[in-house]
DNA sequence: AATGAATGAGGGTTCATTCAT
DNA sequence: TATGAATGAACCCTCATTCAT
């Protein structure tokens, strides 16, 4: 039915591929020097355009900025909707929820350390990125008041521990390289359990530790 | 013998006054709303003063950044020093250190969230930045080293462990807040609990976390 | 073939032509009220640009400068290698550099007083000029050398001898004025030849002197 | 009758000799390093005091660079009127005029590179100062023109040798270095004989000349 | 007379953004 | 859609000058 068997995209098509660059360049200038000492043009420059295009693809520079966020955002929403489908006690729907999130962050946004970069958001991005983080976080207490009213959770203060949590993997981006050592999996997994070890009534399972370490080892290579 | 109690400074004690008052300030802005987003004339005017004024204090801007990485760098120094000094298992060791840094921080760094600037500060400072980060962090893997081999400790990745640690303390500054209900000494105590209850082969003896909770209990107020 | 007789250029002779405005126009207000006190918001006004501008051709202020001192060293070089390629004795060797270096410097440098503003320069391209002015200073003592050893000048103190025709020379962008009674060329002719009669063995032949004299006063018109 | 013998002086003289001190710093500062790129503060700091002390001694600045114009002022004014008391041919004042008037600012105002800082007088003394140098170009013109008419000076064009005189001279400070091989007596003797031949009607005796390189070797140890 | 802290004007430079081509 | 030139708002930093002590 199509001409070039699909492989002409329709305008549409190439017009998001070029804004999916635009973003991906930006995310790891952003990344490796700071948002604000990565020019738009050293942006342009990377990606083999001139500065002026780029406001074809995105409205200015704090919307690349914004697009981050939202991303971060959506993978939390993802991680906690996908724990409750699979449901559990508190604990568990806790440890799926922090080991998706940690692993859509890796694996989804790179390295980018961007997420950082708060202040630099429009205000009224700022509010909406701030109203995320504190729906997540009452989220993430809520499930930790969960798993201590059914036991599973040893009785913690919740906001210090879901603040604990965030920092950890909030670093992550900071020392975390795609082409390093640890894999994606295997940080989640690996950094799910510590974590989780300092809130759990019982340790879990040795079985599923021994597993968990089998497949982290396996994808170290 | 000297008049006025003490109370009249010489005039290089005003001078480190009126630079710790300038240093303090330009944290607190920075903290709020961001290194790049807060001009020097923003921090004169919040002192009061002119913003040549200010030059009489810090050489430039990224000096006053670099106080503030150096100061950190002090706090972790005195974290490994004074755990040395009391000795124990790496485990006890462990739990020593993170519990001092992470007072420290909180305490004489306040809410200075600048720690994440990193990227703003002139590349000598920030070679120098990388180079302390590194040697604690090394420090750190070696403490976790000891405590595995010493039997106080799970085999753990220590770099993951490590990363991990940090991204919860270097977050501290992101959430804290000195008018807050949480006080220095139980974040530090609470948190180095939970970090290393994921980490230690036997959970801390009941009386001792039980102490502690009362002693934050005590402090919350 | 082309369109218009070549009378549209191409960007980038557009491009260099807009640089040679900027720098003549800076050459222009520098020389009038010196480097330090010209802003280059007055050189961007006398442009009819905004001061951003300006940085689309040159790096900042200081290559501005240094772009004066450049040109003043090709110019010399010039009358080196021509005056080289005349031959001739020492002394007659001597009378064409000089005749060209000064000619060229009034013709093409025009008003150009900015080559005092040595202080201003960028340490490194204060050392370039420093190099190239002894170097020329060196060449212009072994021509004086030669002209001593093959008997068509006196023997004089090289060196001072050097100091007074460069600062005769130098003095020229004081008071020479492009629109003055004094032509470059007379300029060049006369100031030569009253420079070289404190150093030549015989006067110059009087028809040589007598043919120069009337060239000048045809020129001066 | 005077105690002390007369080592102490009035607070007049203590005055003044201080404020020579300033003077005298700053322009070897200002011929070091260039007016604009000397800040007051390290002329203060070179002379051991603080900024605003220098302010009891001078108005401000500008009034330092003012000093330098009107010593060359007067040096020149001497040297006319002291070529003009011992009389003679209009080549023989001229040359007692030009050896007088390049003794004096070799040996007076040292390195005084300062004079070609013009811009930065003030309006006022810019003004004051151009019509000094005028005058003196007039009065060199004039002296020139009685040369032509009395037969001791080639016909010439006045204005013209007299802007590559006055290059010459305004170029010494530029190399001179009082620690150098090159004695004030043996620069100002040299180099008015160097300039005048090219102006003389017949050069100077062989004997004078003799004399005054003796004198020169004598000077230059 | 000396200090040194404070001031405030001014200039160089960067860079996100716009717009005509 | 792509370009690149132009803009103008910021902001850091310097420094001559003033002034209370």
């Amino acid at each position: 039915m199509s001409r070039w068997n699909n492989a002409l995209q329709t305008s549409a098509e190439i017009q998001k591929l070029k804004r999916d660059a635009v973003l991906r360049e930006a995310g790891r200038a952003f990344s490796e020097r700071g948002y604000h000492s990565t020019s738009l043009d050293d942006v342009a420059k990377a990606l083999g355009v001139s500065k002026g295009t780029l406001y074809n693809y995105v409205k200015d520079k704090q919307e690349i900025l914004w697009e981050f966020h939202r991303l971060a955002g959506e993978i939390a929403e993802d991680s906690f909707s996908s724990a409750r489908a699979q449901g559990g006690s508190g604990a568990e729907m806790l440890r799926n929820t922090l080991k998706h999130f940690i692993y859509g962050l890796t694996q989804e946004l790179g390295a980018c350390r961007v997420l950082m970069e708060f202040n630099a958001l429009r205000p009224e991005d700022r509010l909406k990125a701030s109203k995320l983080r504190d729906a997540f976080e009452q989220a993430y207490v809520e499930l930790i008041e969960l798993g201590i009213a059914d036991g599973s959770l040893r009785a913690v203060d919740p906001k210090l521990a879901i603040f604990t949590f965030m920092g950890a993997i909030n670093w992550v981006p900071r020392w975390y390289s795609p082409s390093g050592r640890l894999t994606p999996e295997y940080i989640a997994e690996t950094m799910t359990d510590l974590l989780l070890r300092g809130l759990v009534r019982k340790p879990a399972a040795p079985g599923r530790r021994a597993a968990a370490r089998k497949q982290a080892v396996k994808d170290r290579r």
